[in-house]
DNA sequence: AACTATTTATAAGA
DNA sequence: TTCTTATAAATAGTT
């Protein structure tokens, strides 16, 4: 589009290309721009510059748009990005703070009727807490390291970035089970 | 563009609205593809049909794209988005994960310790848990109550999906020194 | 930044 | 839906 044709490979000369990702940059921010307005759509786009700097446009805006998207897709992909649905995700959270909580109040409870029992059995400093309890915590002591193995993993994959959604992803969704293919994303193509 | 010239609002007919959609996001994903070709740039693209299904263009892919862009954000805005870097995020959990795992150790050693004390005391079924083992289940619980309610707060703000990045972030930068104020995290709106 | 000769995208129609 | 095509829009090279 232009005066001349030109070959679908990266622009040799610098400066050229910076001017060409400025023109088509703006260009695409535009389709964009009509796409939501013609269409009522929500679309969001990031892109850096051949020099690195960032660039984003969306309708309504970048972020919303984003974890919409990485929110919908944990409902159907099954492989690394298993996003859960936010409510199944703080559900879950939820029930293991209650767990915690639970545990900590048995923990009082039984500390201070230990230490009655030890003051009249004359053993010092010391606290109640039954196996259930340490089972638990090995329990989630677990998770949070399966956790940490997969961001270490992560981590290497993705060079010097790593995902801090895939973090609370793996997390929150450590035992999700509403899973489909992840093929089925990328409808472009 | 085409045979005649169209207003820029949104088109009414429901069924041209989702062809003229169709149309309009292969050829920005089309332009998108070249601009990564020409320019050597990165680019993520996500967009909800009028439907509301999703769609998505990255180059190379787009969470790699995206989570650039968010952590670079962090990095330049006083503002909302002040992720941490990845390293700091890791090396924390990893932290937590290490002072779990040393409370635990604690917590078995002196269960075993206290069970042989009971049995010598025939105090029966009583397991060991110091105080400072106590305190700390005391402040990690504390911090996933926050947790929890900043997570009930953001998912009230946005209808029906709540944040994951929020939550990881808030839940990563816990303690975190470079937050400026709590309430510098709902920044959009 | 502006200007155009061309190429490309696309609205309507088939 | 897919294709055709007249026209609008984008843009490569130029000034």
């Amino acid at each position: 589009m232009g005066r001349r044709k030109i070959e679908m490979k990266m622009v040799k000369d610098s400066n050229s290309r910076q001017v060409t990702f400025s023109k088509r940059r703006s260009g695409i921010f535009k389709k964009a721009h009509e796409l939501a307005t013609l269409c009522a759509a929500q679309i969001a786009i990031v892109v850096f510059s051949p020099g690195g700097k960032p660039f984003s446009f969306g309708h309504p805006s970048v972020e919303p748009v984003v974890e919409r998207f990485l929110n919908d897709k944990g409902k159907k992909s099954t492989k690394v990005y298993n996003f859960c649905r936010s409510e199944a995700r703080l559900e879950k959270l939820n029930n293991q703070l209650l767990d915690l909580q639970r545990q900590l109040q048995l923990e009082k409870k039984k500390e201070q009727l230990l230490q009655k029992a030890m003051k009249a059995n004359e053993i010092p400093n010391l606290e109640p807490l039954d196996e259930m309890s340490v089972d638990k915590l090995l329990k989630f002591k677990k998770a949070l390291e399966e956790l940490r193995e997969k961001m270490k993993a992560r981590v290497v994959e993705m060079e010097a970035s790593s995902s801090l959604l895939l973090l609370s992803k793996n997390y929150a969704c450590m035992d999700e089970d509403e899973i489909i293919s992840k093929n089925s994303f990328r409808k472009w193509r």
